[in-house]
RNA sequence: GACCCCAUCGUCUAGAGGUCUAGGACACCAGGUUUUCAUCCUGGUAACACGGGUUCGAUUCCCGUUGGGGUCGCCA
């Protein structure tokens, strides 16, 4: 039997990280066995599943390369076909009607446990039972005639030849219902798996106020697709051997159900930031340079007026400084503006200290005569001025890199200034000069 | 509360009775490289929740305790 998978997302109009993680081990495993990776989207709630809260989820799913075979079953369609499951569970009598609670509301369809204890056997958590007594009836078919997620993912499961579940901790429960109702409808069962749940630093499920919790704010941020989509798979589930920065590919041959973890676990931003940089390390410059460019834009930071061949010397000018696309639009946007900010502290160490405003003008006439203005040469002018006046390197460095920049840290100070050229390191120095000269 | 599940460094994990003086990664600390920061290199700190068993021998198996989580909807 070949392996079936799906990811049943409800559109909300957003993609939790915890159920994304479901979506990528159920990618995982049925690619690693060469089987197929299915769509559902559980659009019953009309209310919340808007077009745009499913657009939301297909994007997510294309951005982190969850590729899935066939088109997307829509259950609101399947509305029928479990309602004639409903009827033929009424007409086995695995099923009964009832006002319940006597609300007044008119009869909702209730299934009926069996009243036997059930178990399955779980493919990450082992053997798992339920006794008849903990096992209660529910409905299926709510009064004002429409199904409830039970019903459909069942019977949806079933239509779409589903071969394993493989979905969160929070289903668990679920499945000893479940169970009971492939039986009843008469349809083998398909293997279940369930994930732990992705915790916070109190162990309470990871919500947006623990920092980002859904995909498209990853996205936003400007991480990469494959660093997020390796760390989630990493999160309960490893090769078994050393590798942590894995491609797809190897994620796909190294998946197995019975490696991943039934312990929950904590989403560390710092190990992510590390792997996305490892993952950046593994593209081209374009890549690199059209990444930060769209991270930029999404910040609000790009402006027409920025020469292509200027922004791209940036970015390779930041080099490993670079470990998420939004990094050059928040710590080298001085490179773009003329008129960038100082930073206080530095310019009370490196420029109001004795005599540097001093250094900082024969720098400026130092820097002006040097031809061409490339790296090696500012730093042979800088070098030489520094044996002529018996000053120290990092006394001549210091204030220029503040002067140009606004700031202390940055990329290494020649590279810097080759990068912005001769003509604006000029412009800004003077600038710098009048505002701190005196 | 009832039922179910979980428990190795701060974090993610390896470990499936002796190979464990418990390995790796991130983080952290120290040193080196460097004009700053980052990178990079070297080294270091740091864990088997507790208590009983079983066994010649338990991180590994069993039971209990403690702690944590999940579920108890005409939500999904």
């Amino acid at each position: 039997m070949t392996i079936r998978t799906r990811f049943a997302p409800s559109p909300t109009g957003n993609v939790h990280i915890g159920n994304i993680r479901a979506a990528i081990y159920n990618w995982l495993f049925s690619r690693h066995g060469g089987g197929e990776f299915l769509l559902r989207i559980e659009d019953t709630d009309l209310e919340r599943s808007t077009p745009a809260a499913v657009k939301t989820v297909l994007d997510s799913l294309a951005w982190l390369g969850l590729t899935y075979d066939g088109e997307p079953l829509y259950q609101s369609t399947q509305k029928a076909r479990h309602l004639e499951v409903a009827e033929m569970l009424l007409s086995k009598g695995a099923a009964y009607k009832e006002d319940k609670g006597g609300t007044g509301k008119g009869e909702c369809i209730i299934f009926k446990m069996p009243g036997k204890d059930i178990s399955f056997h779980d493919e990450v958590k082992g053997d798992l039972s339920k006794k008849a007594e903990d096992l209660k009836d529910f409905v299926i078919v709510r009064s004002d005639g429409s199904p409830v997620f039970h019903l459909g993912n069942v019977v949806d499961d079933i239509t779409m030849g589903i071969t394993h579940v493989i979905r969160g901790d929070d289903h668990v429960e679920n499945t000893f219902k479940h169970m009971a109702m492939y039986e009843a409808i008469g349809a083998p069962a398909p293997k279940f798996a369930h994930l732990p749940m992705i915790v916070n630093a109190q162990g309470k499920p990871y919500s947006k106020r623990d920092g980002a919790a859904y995909v498209g704010e990853f996205q936003e941020k400007g991480f990469l697709p494959e660093a997020l989509f390796n760390s989630l798979a990493l999160l309960g589930w490893s090769p078994g051997d050393d590798r942590e920065v894995m491609t797809r590919e190897e994620m796909v041959a190294a998946f197995t159900l019975d490696r991943v973890r039934s312990a929950p676990s904590q989403l560390d931003m710092t190990k992510l930031l590390w792997m996305n940089g490892e993952h950046l390390k593994r593209h081209g410059p374009d890549e690199i340079v059209a990444g930060c460019r769209a991270a930029m834009q999404r910040q609000g930071r790009w402006r027409d007026g920025i020469d292509p061949a200027y922004f791209r010397a940036v970015v390779a000018c930041m080099g490993e400084r670079v470990r998420l696309y939004g990094d050059v639009g928040e710590q080298a946007a001085f490179f773009f503006d003329d008129e960038f900010p100082y930073d206080e502290k530095s310019v009370k160490k490196r420029l109001l200290k004795e005599g540097a405003i001093g250094i900082l003008r024969e720098e400026l006439a130092a820097l002006e005569a040097v031809e061409p203005f490339t790296a090696a040469a500012t730093d042979a002018a800088l070098h030489a001025l520094g044996e002529r006046t018996g000053r120290q390197m990092g006394d001549l460095v210091h204030p220029v890199r503040v002067a140009v920049s606004g700031t202390g840290v940055g990329p290494g100070l020649f590279d810097m200034l080759a990068t912005m050229g001769k003509e604006r390191v000029v412009r800004r120095i003077r600038r710098t000069l009048s505002i701190y000269g005196g």
